[in-house]
DNA sequence: TCATTTGGATTACTGATGTAATCCTTTATT
DNA sequence: AATAAAGGATTACATCAGTAATCCAAATGA
């Protein structure tokens, strides 16, 4: 797996944007973000060259602008920081983390349905896995 | 609620060891990170200094020697992460998070049942939740 | 053609963070 | 007593992140 750029907070406003909709000329991000983030163009356009230079996105030219687009997936950066995140605050364990949101969170019935039925999924599929362990 | 201050990965560490037994002294902590942390004795101590200032540990004087303890609790602090990890990644939604952990992470057996179980639990008590809004 | 506007490139400045070293004072050692 | 060790306070310095402003070349308008 390769090395996914860090993206900072203000950077991630930024990827946002493009993920939702790309190929975009800074303008079009520039107005995106307006009313939204109250960043001057210039910040914004920093923050898409920070970007460039960390090659989490790249553009074609054409004509004297540039249309910018990601280069790395949503999914992927997301998988990515769940993970570190989860490693820093819960020791790398999932369990406690689902327990707790499961626990504190607001969840409509239906939603709760919906996990159960992935639970009930996994149940299926998944009973076999670290089995050996126990000898 | 009070405003928690914003503890740094590298503060992080330090706080786990004051929230794991406290209060100790700057050397204890020190012992307690080496091996584990690869970092000089006065780094720590300089970590120390910054979640003073920040106020997110305190000290009592015994001697020459401070002992030190946190001010505030982990829960609390892992509570405020995670709700701003959210927000960031998820857009605060839970559920896709919830989803994309269920299905993506290895559980065994018996972390499926309990996490079934809490959603049973929440079946029952919470399911009025929200229902108001559809007028 | 000359001035203006506009898009991108470069430079700027502040505060936080990682990672220490140096300074100063008090206590322990010789 | 003079010196060394130790603990906390202060200072250091590079990099990153937030937030822009300035510079420069090309396109546009007068």
């Amino acid at each position: 797996m390769k090395e996914l750029p860090k993206i900072s907070e203000a950077e991630w406003e930024v990827m946002k944007i493009l993920w939702s909709r790309s190929p975009q000329t800074a303008n079009e991000v520039i107005e995106a973000l307006e009313g939204q983030m109250d960043w001057k163009p210039k910040t914004v356009r920093t923050l898409i060259s920070r970007l460039l230079q960390k090659n989490a996105i790249a553009f074609q030219e054409t004509g004297r602008t540039y249309l910018y687009y990601p280069l790395v997936s949503q999914d992927d950066y997301v998988q990515t920081e769940t993970q570190s995140f989860l490693k820093r605050l819960y020791g790398g364990a999932v369990k406690p983390l689902l327990v707790h949101f499961l626990r504190e969170q607001k969840l409509s019935s239906d939603e709760i349905s919906e996990l159960k039925r992935i639970l009930d999924q996994k149940t299926e599929e998944g009973t076999d896995c670290e089995r050996r362990k126990d000898r």
